[in-house]
DNA sequence: AATGAATGAGTGTTCATTCAT
DNA sequence: CATGAATGAACACTCATTCAT
């Protein structure tokens, strides 16, 4: 209801890094609603009125895991996409760039998962549609040029195609273990055979 | 718990399946967490606390819906592997059937998708992941001798293709909508086209 | 955020007519906002969350009891007004009437004299100002008449007389005691006295 | 709690000044309960925990505030009645100089109306109730006075009489704005006019 | 088969205050 | 003089659940 006004709640400070982080992880395990605030202060070893003093409230912290999470996909994306490869090699870094951050940053993706449908219909939140529709543009477009290329099959649906890599992708969250058997290259290069060739023997 | 039945919880009461669909939707819309018990006590028109004649708790509302969906899956997924068709055939019915599945009971199947990790701890709930692996076991069953058969690439790992596949299939109802641009019979094949065959022209 | 649900919320009930009275002795006595939803319960001998199951908020609990005051008296209000007696004898029923509903719903009137400033932004509290305002034309209605029928004196302004007198009848509340030296009809002569020839002696 | 000072809370701070108008305006706009000490720091342009290096408590702030008026007020009224004039003219002078109190301070003058019954309970406020009394003796001793002189009407209640001038002068508060249609000078004179002579026309 | 009243534990949030720096 | 981090108690409100009727 008042306008926000903590100093503390500027970028800068190390404590809130490490509050945000713990959120987050706790967000990403429990989901968004299932985690309390007292357990974020508990795992911080603070109270949970404290937490106030560094975020004006849950909500603004879940916001900012996703704002970062996804601006700093969308800049790696766009970096990719502006090397100006072939498209072929380029829609396969951009998988490769995905299993990558999985592997590096899996509560924010398992985060975004899990809350983006939450999170559309609430207000302050619009900025995870826009990015999403940002990154998905340089998908699609990545796709079509290597139609129009030659490179990719054109008797299949660009955008149901597109859909299918990226839930692929992404669900990969959901099992990929840090340290199990496969590494998040091999799971990258194992993904991009079965998309290259199909699963069928020729 | 969920053992305990009153006695107007018997199976055959009409009132009960009419209050377990509305359970379901709103599950699959909201979020177990998410949907209060008078939430969908408010969509039958009663009072929440009358809810308790009917289901001894929310949790097993949420249990009785899991188990029909999966075991229906589970007997629709037996049946057509023991067609006994070429390993080829009966994976893509597999997937057809995923498909279709996903277009008759949406609610099930995004209850399914989004309570799974909840409910892998929930004591009561242990029947969830044993079909689950039921499941899983067919499909790889099938992977398997596909394989064995020649039909299927034998330098992809099978635990890895089973899971991109299955994550691949079932996350489209995230986005399938009924009436969109395509039946579920054009998603499937079009799924299926790209398996078989990869994205790249040859 | 949901819409009000509950049966509960009807009008008929006795209990909510007993938490509706004690709320608001509580809101006259200590102010609204220092009145906490734990003290109207205790003094119900209920548990604080039990009130929700009547009021759908503190807020509605003072809504009620604003609405109720003042309906009731704009329509006593309009009652005297409209037995068509002139203009001086309205405006003595009219304050008669105020001492009266002091004396018999002191925490009412102090409640209203209290809070109608916080109460003036909030939203769904319009009617306030609406009713007051409808009560303040009747007074201002009969002020006039008397000076137009040679009753008033004219050389002072309407609205401050206006005022002056609202005001002083009104604040009564604040040191008017039940069974005190004074009845609330003896009050009303003295100040109908002094506004009606003044102070000085002549 | 109040007596004790910290060494920059000496009287003579401008800083603690300033900050002072500022609580005293925001506990007279929006309440004292109402107000944090955050609200003031705010406005201040410090954050919330340095008020406590100027003033060991929020109820301190309220309680310099309330004595700074009351002791002025009361100052201004002793040295009226010591001039000595006939009682009628003291009564008036009393009056006069209530209204322009309430021109030049109206924060203070609202927040003595607003906080005075909620700190007759508090101790440390114990100034307050014998403020108001040394006042109100010195009304009801001109009142007195002016009966006795014959300047008075001596059929009405004494006390009665005063509360009735008190609350209508002091509730002026409530609805006179600096700049409007009338200076405290015409709404004193208009006040004067319907005391001495009533509203009724003879 | 349903109501209506209540419980009790918990949820996000607020806020005066303290204190090391 | 001020900051920034924290406390601890309280607050309005939620919700699954119980139970007498």
């Amino acid at each position: 209801m008042r306008a926000q006004r903590n100093a503390a709640a500027q970028a800068g400070s190390a404590r809130r890094r490490e509050l945000l982080t713990i959120a987050e992880r706790q967000f990403a395990t429990r989901g968004f609603a299932q985690t309390t605030i007292r357990d974020i202060a508990d795992e911080a070893g603070i109270l949970s009125g404290s937490l106030y003093h560094h975020f004006p409230s849950k909500e603004a912290m879940l916001g900012e895991a996703l704002q970062e999470f996804l601006e700093g996909l969308l800049a790696r994306s766009v970096a990719i996409v502006e090397q100006g490869d072939r498209p072929r090699e380029v829609l396969d870094q951009l998988i490769r760039e995905s299993f990558a951050t999985i592997n590096a940053a899996p509560d924010a993706v398992a985060l975004y998962q899990n809350e983006k449908s939450f999170v559309a219909e609430t207000p302050g939140f619009e900025f995870v549609a826009k990015l999403s529709r940002d990154i998905e543009k340089l998908w699609l477009g990545v796709i079509k040029s290597g139609r129009a290329a030659g490179e990719f099959r054109t008797d299949l649906d660009v955008n149901l195609t597109y859909r299918f890599i990226r839930d692929t992708v992404w669900s990969t969250v959901g099992w990929y273990r840090l340290g199990g058997r496969f590494s998040h290259h091999a799971v990258a290069e194992q993904y991009l055979s079965l998309l290259h060739g199909g699963m069928l023997k020729n």
